[in-house]
DNA sequence: AGTTTTGGTTACTAATAATAACCATGGTAA
DNA sequence: TTACCATGGTTATTATTAGTAACCAAAACT
């Protein structure tokens, strides 16, 4: 019997397909990076809003509810006036930083090759 | 002299910031899953296309454009008729992929928390 | 002549993100 | 007491991105 060649895999379009899954969660332009924010500790609305240079209060707001509902940040409002808002991550959300870790410090190793192969190809066109 | 209270980071704009590069690059929709699907060896556009299920024509051309420019994937085109392309991935390719990985196996082992967070916020609301 | 297969492109529409303006609370200052 | 500030948002509008459907070109096969 002749040995079958590997099959390639295929992915599937529904919600149990983890690649998408992850996509979908955190693959949109502010995720990774409020979450990377909130590594140095629980932060407030607006010093979030500061310290990520270019997000607008509505993508900010929109992003962490996002996150919320997702389990890796947690919202607590302090009733004082004017009331104080702090997220923070959750266990959940310090698990997933870790291997997010792995990524960007990938990236930033290989920064100059990307913009190598950037240049090279932009060349030819 | 007192101990200073370490610094919160600022993430910034530029396209220096590791973390928004590597966002940009795979952060949309397909990029992930084309080059999990070249994990699986060398593969044709039209194979892709039937492999990762939802994906239209437009899309996989864009994406795959772009993980060329980055530096991701290779293409290559056999003058046959019909003419064949393959895409394959670069050794930086099968790099970065690596970590992909971790995060991808981290969101399957955790898939059902993040279920039963989304449940119990949209419950409250 | 018409059909198939390859790997696309183009024109159009739908979904998503960004921008700018606005709001409510209560405190301080003139 | 009217004005202004800071908090953490929301709303309406516009720009950007993604998705859909139709089309194209080369050659072989019928």
């Amino acid at each position: 019997m002749a040995k079958a060649k590997p099959e390639k895999r295929v992915f599937y379009n529904d919600e149990d397909c983890p690649i998408r899954n992850v996509v979908a969660q955190i693959g949109d332009k502010w995720s990774m990076l409020i979450m990377f924010a909130l590594v140095d500790g629980a932060d407030r609305f607006n010093s979030l809003k500061s310290r990520i240079i270019g997000i607008s209060q509505r993508m900010l707001t929109q992003t962490l509810r996002d996150l919320e509902r997702e389990g890796y940040v947690s919202r607590t409002v302090y009733p004082e006036v004017p009331a104080r808002v702090e997220y923070e991550l959750t266990e959940m959300g310090r698990d997933i930083v870790k291997p997010l870790y792995q990524l960007v410090s990938w990236a930033d190793k290989h920064h100059d090759d990307i913009k190598r192969s950037r240049a090279a190809y932009d060349e030819k066109v």
